[in-house]
DNA sequence: ACACAAACGGAGATGCGTCTCCGTTTGTGT
DNA sequence: ACACAAACGGAGACGCATCTCCGTTTGTGT
């Protein structure tokens, strides 16, 4: 008896397989990415894909329960930083580059995707950020209003960021999020620099003007 | 000779319906809305669809053109308001209620479609934009390192949280923007209250453990 | 080595939204 | 009123991703 699972060799091979075949799919193209493409970058039919995981949903959750497992590691933690304010801002800068380098996370996020109920992860989520936040508004760091959801809001926004421009996403998110981020400091706070602006888009079709095309 | 265009009156009038229709799909569902149904809700079949609007992109260009061409009037009255915060400010927070209250209107921000060269308007718009954020930093009103493309980053932030949840859309996208506003202002500039916190979302799954889940 | 269940693969059925085609209707100018 | 082009409608062809089914292969326990 040889057996460390119920499930054969070969099936978990090929679950672990079609997981990180899906993560890079997603990771470029969405979670809109190609079922069939999945199956064949994995190296297996699309039987497989199926029996593995049902439906779309279910592949979806399982490949971002990691990611999402990622940020509450990251988050518990922020919530143990000497400074109270680095933990909070960092950990916010953190998930947002995270998002900038994943397309499929930035999705499941904007679109509320692939996060059913998670039982305890739920919880230990919740509790962490409410720690995170409760600390950095006793420590007088942050605006005596501000919530959890105030802080989930950012996330959302990145995400928004995220998506549209694989390119530049890295560098305009943590440019959107640092100026935030001081809207979030007590008033009169002192602010570190900002990153590099970026141009991500234009409000009317492609910007061809270039910075030159002045006034008049 | 009654003619007042080279079009026929039917042929007008259901180009007109059929604007209409995709307007209020695209808001409800999305630019991915069913073509279909756009005709249906029109009154008109397929083939007049198709005939006006030969593919999907065509038909999301003419929505959207008119929402842009809205904005761009706000814009230009902005920068002409007496207070050049005021202006700035509340010319994002109004274009942030339109995303919210658009589906379709935020998907062609975050994903960029719909927005082929615009010709004149482009230019228009850039020229305007530019005006608003540099009679904002002149007046010492907004920080020095702020830039066109800044402001447009937070639009694209709102766009990601409006197209979460059409319901908080509104209340969420506008405490989003004040607070973010804040980050943009001169170090110590006086600060209003923020609207009212919302919960969008949540890490893992929707919350069903309510404000009283308390830490421990 | 054997036997049996577990898992595989991939051709093709299915379902669905997009788009076309053509017989019919509706404006328009005379 | 007539004639002709313009525009219409909607049944159904098409394309494409999803998903199933079953004959074949591969582990596993004895």
């Amino acid at each position: 008896m040889t057996s460390t699972s119920v499930f054969r060799a070969d099936a978990r091979r090929n679950r672990e397989k079609l997981l990180e075949a899906a993560g890079a799919v997603f990771a470029e193209q969405g979670v809109q990415g190609s079922l069939d493409e999945i199956a064949r970058r994995a190296g297996v039919g699309a039987g497989t894909l199926y029996r593995h995981f049902p439906t779309r949903e279910a592949l979806v959750e399982a490949v971002f329960l990691d990611r999402r497992g990622q940020s509450l590691v990251l988050l518990e933690v922020a919530c143990e930083a000497d400074d109270p304010w680095v933990g909070f801002s960092e950990w916010l800068l953190a998930v947002s580059r995270m998002l900038a380098e994943d397309r499929g996370f930035a999705d499941v996020i904007i679109t509320g995707n692939g996060s059913k109920d998670q039982g305890a992860l739920r919880k230990r989520s919740y509790v962490a950020m409410r720690k995170l936040v409760s600390r950095a508004v006793a420590s007088g760091q942050i605006r005596s209003d501000y919530t959890v959801d105030d802080a989930l809001l950012l996330l959302l926004g990145a995400a928004g960021i995220a998506h549209r421009s694989p390119a530049e996403a890295v560098a305009a998110v943590e440019r959107f999020m640092v100026m935030a981020l001081d809207g979030v400091r007590e008033t009169g706070a002192r602010r570190g620099p900002a990153p590099p602006s970026v141009q991500v888009f234009t409000w009317f079709g492609p910007n061809t003007l270039g910075p030159e095309a002045e006034d008049g």
